[in-house]
RNA sequence: GGACGGCUAGCUCAGUUGGUUAGAGCAACUGGUUUACACCCAGUAGGUCGCAGGUUCGAGUCCUGCGCCGUCCA
C-alpha cells in the first residue's frame, strides 16, 4: 500500500486513470448475450462546439448512468458523436470568408463544402477531449459524425424511404425565412419575442364610394405594396355593406377587393385587415381561400424589390417601414399611430425577425404520430420528470408539417434530381434515390440540403449501422437497440426527442412497438443558470469555462458539486461554491482513506467476503452494528434513488453517511476503540468495509478519485481490476453476508447509539456554552437513568474521548453546576468556579419554553377523543411516549431551575 | 389567452402514500494547532412552509380561489 499525500491533488490522478481506462478498453461496448445490455446515445454536440456547463451536467448524468450500469453487471455502450450544425457552422465559415473579402458564391458549392470540412476538422473534436477531461466513459472508437459517409447514407436513405412512402412533398408554401442566413427555418427554430412597436391606423379610399374610407390597422406598413385585398369579418356589421367592393391600395395605386373571411379578428385594431398573401401566414391562407394573387415585394435578404415601387426598391424592410409611414402621412391616409407590443418571431441563429415568405420547400408529413403518442402515454417510453409527457402530447396533437429543406451548402444534399429542361414542379420529372440517376448528365440535383434535425432524428439507429445490414451486424445493432436511457434538455423535446421516437417507430422493424422505440427512458435535465437565475450566455459573460473549473477543483469535484446542487428536473442555479463543496468532499474522502492507512496496515481487502471475514462477531459492539446498519440503509437508498433518476438525493445520502455517520462519528469512535487490542482488528475491518462501499457508491459520481483509492487501499485484486467492474451490493446482500459471519444487527442498537450521540452533543454544547475550550478535558457528573448507566459503563473510553471529558462520574443531583437534560440522564459540568446563575437560568428557561410548547401540543392532541379514536394506535402511542418524555424533562429542568 | 413549474432559514434546496418537536449544505456568529482532513472540527442562532379559505382527529404535504416569479404553446 502506497503512502497517501496530505491533500488530494486531482490533476495527475485524473490523467493517469483516464489513460489506463482507455488502454484497457474499459469503455468499449461489447455485446454479451449472457448479460443485459445497457446503451446510451449521446445527444451529439455541435462538432465545433466547446464544453459548456450544460454539457457538464448532461454528460455527468450520462456517465453516472453508464457507470452504474457497469456496477450492475450489464454490458454497456455509451456511443459518442457530433452533429454538423448546419446554419451555425456555415455562418462561421462564411464569416471567415467575408473577412477575406469573399463569399461562398465566389468559391462555388464544392469548394465551399471542402472549406467547411477543413474548418470543421481544424476546430472540431475539441469537445471530445473536453468530455474526456470530465471523465466521460464513452466508447470513443465508435464515435459518429452526422456527415460521415455511412451516416450520410442513412440520412439519404431515410429521405428516400419517406418519399417513397408518400410522406415527403415539395411545395410553394409560406415558410419562416431568415434574411441573414438566407434559408427557410422550421417553426421550432423561430423564437417568439415580445417587441415594442407601433400599430398604424390608416385609411384606404373605397373605390366605388368616393369620399368614403375604410380604416385598417397594421404593424407592417412596409408590406402595403404587397396587399392584394382587404378583409373583414363576414359578421361584422360595421363593414358588411362594403364586402364585394374595392378599395384603393395607396402605393402603388391599384384597386383591391374587400373580402369577407372568418380569420379576421373583429376586436383587433379597426377590425379590417390588409391581406398580403406573400408576407404573412394568415394572409397567405386567406389568399388561398379567396384565390388572391400574391405580390412578393421583398428580396430574400429583406430588402424590398422592384414590385414595391421605385421609392422603396432596394430599401431594407425596417427602413421601408418608416418610409411607408411617412408616405401615408403625406398622402393624408395615416389616422393614428399607437404604441403596441406584440410577439415577433426571431431566427434562433441569426437573432433577427424572420420574414414569412413564400418559397419552394420540401415538407415532411410526420409518420407514426399516433404511435408516438401511444408509446409515451402507455409508458413504453417513460419521461423523468413525468410532467413533460403533457408537453410532448400537446405538441403531437397540434403537429404541423415539417419544413426539412434548407438553402444551405453545409449539410446533406437532398437526393432529388430534376430532368434538365423540364418543369421542376412536376414529380414526373423527378428522380429520387440514394445512388442518383444512372445518366447524371441529364439531371440536375436539388440544391437544398436537409435540416440538421432531419439528420439527427435517426441518431439512435443510424449510429448502429442502419440501414446497412452488414454494418448492423458489425456494430451489434440488435443487441443495443432499443437503447436504454436518453439524457437531454426539455428545450429540444420537439426538435429531437419526439422526432427520434417517430423515426424509430417508422424505420425500425419488429412486431411490437417496444422493439421499435429508440429508448426506454428519457431524463430531462434542467437548464444551468447563473446565481441570479439568468440563462448562461456568451454576451452576458456569465458562463464559466468548465475546463478552468476542472483545473481548479478537479473533474470529480466539479461532477459531485454540480450533481449535489442540481435539483431533480429543475433549473440549476450555478455557483462556484457548489463546485468547491465537491472538491472539499473529495478531499475529505481522500483523508478518510489516508487516516485509515495511518491507523494500521490492512490484512486482506480485495473482496467483500474477505473484509467481512475479518470481523469478529464477539467484538462487534453497538457502535459497530449501528454504522453497519446505516451503511446497509444507505446502499438501499442509493439504489432506490438511482433507479428513479434521483441523482442529487442519492448524492446527499452518500454524503450524509460518509461525512456525518462515518467520519464525524464512527471514525471518531474508532480513535478510542483502536487503543483496545481486542477491538482493534474488527474496528479496522469495519472501516475498510465502509470505505469500500462508499467508494463503490461514489464511483459513478467521482470516477477518478474512487479508482485511485480503490487501488491504493487494496480493494483491487490486481492492477487491472478496475472499480467499474465490481458489483455494488444491495443493503440486503450486505446484511446476509454479515449474518453468515455471525454478525446480526439488532434494530434497537441504532436507537441506543442515536441516544449516545445526542448525549455527546449535549455534553459538547454545555462546554461550548461555558466557553470551555473543546480540547480541554473536563469533569462531568451524570445523574444517569438506566440506559445511561449501561451505556456509560460499556463505552466509557469512547464517551470520554468524544465528549472531551477527563471523567464522567456517575452520581446524584447537584445544585452547584450547569446542567443539561440528556437521553442518558442529567449531565453536570464541573466548572471549579461558581456558576453564572443568570446565564444558566436563561439557558434552562429557553429549554423550558421549548418543552412547554411541545407539551401543550401533545396534551391538546391527547385530550381530543377523536384523535384517540381515529388515529392509528402507533401514532397515539408515539404521542403519549413523547409527551411523557417531555414532561419528564420539564420536571427535571424545573428542578434544576429551582435549585439555582 | 392556455398549459406546466416554482414560492419552506439570509442564499440554494430536501421534505416519497397527510402522522410524533419541518431538515441539509452554504453564508453568519462563538470557540478550536484534539491520533486524518482549516478543502477541517465542535457549537450557536435563524422558519406564522407566498396569501385566503376548505377537507381532516391531524395539512409544508390533499382540494378551491388568489398573488408574484419563470418556462413553453397560441
Amino acid at each position: 500500500m502506497a503512502e497517501i499525500a496530505k491533500a488530494y491533488s486531482p490533476k495527475s490522478v485524473e490523467a493517469k486513470w483516464y489513460k489506463h481506462w482507455l488502454e484497457h478498453g474499459c469503455f468499449e461496448g461489447k455485446a454479451d448475450s449472457d448479460r443485459e445490455s445497457y446503451c446510451i446515445m449521446i445527444p451529439p454536440p455541435n462538432v465545433t462546439g466547446r464544453l459548456t456547463m450544460g454539457h457538464v451536467l448532461n454528460n455527468t448524468i450520462q456517465d453516472i448512468l453508464i457507470r452504474r450500469a457497469r456496477q450492475q453487471g450489464k454490458a454497456t455502450l455509451w456511443l459518442p458523436g457530433t452533429d454538423h450544425a448546419g446554419i451555425a457552422t456555415q455562418s462561421r465559415v462564411e464569416r471567415e470568408l467575408k473577412a477575406a473579402g469573399k463569399s461562398r458564391h465566389d468559391l462555388g458549392r464544392e469548394a465551399f463544402f471542402q472549406k467547411a470540412c477543413e474548418w470543421r476538422d481544424e476546430h472540431g473534436g475539441i469537445i471530445f477531449e473536453q468530455l474526456q477531461r470530465l471523465g466521460a466513459s464513452c466508447d470513443w472508437g465508435r464515435s459518429v459524425h452526422t456527415l460521415d459517409d455511412d451516416y450520410s447514407n442513412a440520412v439519404i436513405t431515410s429521405f428516400v424511404k419517406l418519399y417513397e412512402r408518400g410522406y415527403i412533398y415539395r411545395g410553394k408554401r409560406m415558410v419562416n425565412w431568415c434574411p441573414i442566413s438566407l434559408t427557410a427555418l422550421s417553426d421550432e427554430e423561430v423564437i417568439m419575442k415580445p417587441q415594442k412597436g407601433s400599430l398604424y391606423k390608416m385609411r384606404y379610399p373605397v373605390v366605388e364610394r368616393p369620399g368614403e374610407h375604410l380604416e385598417i390597422s397594421t404593424t407592417r406598413p412596409e408590406t402595403i405594396m404587397g396587399d392584394t385585398a382587404v378583409a373583414v369579418h363576414p359578421e361584422d356589421e360595421r363593414y358588411k355593406h362594403l364586402i364585394g367592393l374595392h378599395c384603393m391600395r395607396p402605393f402603388p395605386q391599384e384597386p383591391i377587393p374587400i373580402i369577407a373571411d372568418e380569420a379576421v379578428e373583429r376586436e383587433f385594431g379597426t377590425g379590417a385587415l390588409k391581406v398580403t398573401p406573400a408576407h404573412d401566414k394568415v394572409d397567405f391562407e386567406i389568399g388561398q381561400r379567396h384565390k388572391l394573387p400574391s405580390r412578393d415585394v421583398m428580396h430574400p435578404d429583406g430588402r424590398l424589390n422592384e414590385l414595391a415601387g421605385e421609392e422603396f426598391s432596394g430599401k431594407d424592410r425596417f427602413e421601408a417601414r418608416k418610409l411607408a409611414a411617412q408616405k401615408l402621412k403625406e398622402l393624408d391616409l395615416l389616422v393614428d399611430v399607437e404604441v403596441y407590443e406584440n410577439s415577433v418571431g426571431f431566427s434562433e441563429r441569426a437573432d433577427v425577425p424572420v420574414e414569412p415568405r413564400i418559397s419552394d420547400q420540401w415538407f415532411l408529413r410526420y409518420p407514426q404520430v399516433e404511435e408516438a403518442k401511444q408509446v409515451v402515454r402507455d409508458g413504453l417510453i417513460r419521461f423523468y420528470p413525468q410532467r413533460w409527457v403533457k408537453t410532448y402530447l400537446h405538441w403531437l396533437d397540434n403537429i404541423q408539417d415539417w419544413c426539412i429543406s434548407r438553402q444551405l451548402w453545409w449539410g446533406h444534399r437532398i437526393p432529388v434530381w430534376y430532368r434538365k429542361g423540364e418543369d421542376r414542379k412536376d414529380p414526373k420529372h423527378w428522380h429520387v434515390s440514394v445512388e442518383g440517376p444512372s445518366d447524371p448528365e441529364n439531371w440536375e440535383q436539388e440544391e437544398d440540403v436537409l435540416d440538421t434535425w432531419a439528420s439527427s432524428w435517426i441518431w439512435p439507429f443510424a449510429t448502429l449501422g442502419w440501414p446497412d445490414s452488414e454494418a448492423e451486424t458489425a456494430r451489434d445493432f440488435h443487441y443495443w437497440y432499443p437503447t436504454s436511457d436518453l439524457v437531454t434538455g426539455p428545450d429540444i423535446i420537439f426538435f429531437w426527442v419526439s422526432r427520434m421516437i417517430m423515426a424509430g417507430l417508422e424505420f425500425m422493424e419488429g412486431s411490437g412497438l417496444d422493439a421499435r422505440i429508440p429508448f426506454k427512458n428519457v431524463y430531462f435535465t434542467g437548464i444551468i443558470r447563473d446565481a441570479q437565475g439568468r440563462k448562461m450566455s456568451k454576451s452576458l459573460g456569465n458562463s464559466p469555462d468548465p475546463i478552468e473549473l476542472i483545473d481548479k477543483y478537479g473533474a470529480d469535484g466539479l461532477r459531485f458539486g454540480i450533481m449535489s446542487i442540481a435539483p431533480q428536473g429543475q433549473d440549476v442555479l450555478f455557483s462556484e461554491g457548489g463546485v468547491e463543496q465537491g472538491r472539499n468532499f473529495c478531499n475529505k474522502l481522500w483523508n478518510a482513506c489516508r487516516f485509515r492507512q495511518l491507523s494500521g496496515d490492512v490484512a486482506v481487502n480485495d473482496s467483500l467476503a474477505a473484509i467481512i471475514g475479518r470481523i469478529e462477531p464477539e467484538h462487534c459492539d453497538a457502535m459497530d452494528q449501528a454504522i453497519l446498519a446505516q451503511l446497509a440503509a444507505t446502499l438501499d437508498k442509493v439504489h432506490k434513488d438511482l433507479d428513479a433518476f434521483e441523482f442529487n438525493s442519492a448524492a446527499q445520502a452518500i454524503y450524509a453517511f460518509f461525512w456525518g455517520d462515518f467520519c464525524d462519528w464512527y471514525v471518531e469512535v474508532s480513535k478510542a476503540k483502536l487503543q483496545s487490542d481486542m477491538k482493534r482488528s474488527t474496528c479496522l475491518a469495519i472501516q475498510d468495509l465502509c470505505l469500500r462501499q462508499v467508494l463503490l457508491m461514489l464511483h459513478p459520481y467521482t470516477p477518478f478519485i474512487t479508482e485511485e483509492l480503490w487501488h491504493t487501499m487494496g480493494y483491487a485484486s490486481s492492477e487491472t481490476a478496475f472499480i467499474q467492474n465490481t458489483l455494488l451490493e444491495q443493503g440486503g446482500d450486505l446484511l446476509a453476508l454479515l449474518k453468515e459471519q455471525g454478525v446480526v444487527l439488532n434494530e434497537a442498537v441504532v436507537d441506543r447509539i442515536t441516544a449516545l450521540r445526542e448525549f455527546i452533543s449535549h455534553a459538547r454544547a454545555l462546554k461550548a456554552q461555558y466557553r470551555v475550550q473543546s480540547k480541554k478535558d473536563v469533569s462531568f457528573q451524570l445523574a444517569s437513568n438506566a440506559l445511561g448507566k449501561e451505556v456509560l459503563q460499556a463505552y466509557e473510553p469512547v464517551v470520554l474521548s468524544l465528549a472531551g471529558a477527563a471523567s464522567i462520574a456517575l452520581g446524584s443531583d447537584r445544585d452547584d453546576c450547569p446542567a443539561v437534560v440528556t437521553p442518558l440522564g442529567t449531565l453536570y459540568l464541573e466548572l471549579g468556579s461558581s456558576v453564572d446563575i443568570v446565564a444558566e437560568r436563561e439557558r434552562l428557561n429557553k429549554e423550558l419554553v421549548r418543552l412547554e410548547k411541545a407539551i401543550r401540543a401533545g396534551e391538546s392532541k391527547l385530550k381530543s377523543p377523536e384523535f384517540l379514536q381515529k388515529a392509528p394506535e402507533k401514532i397515539v402511542q408515539g404521542a403519549r411516549d413523547q409527551l411523557a418524555e417531555s414532561q419528564k424533562q420539564r420536571e427535571e429542568i424545573e428542578r434544576l431551575l429551582s435549585s439555582l
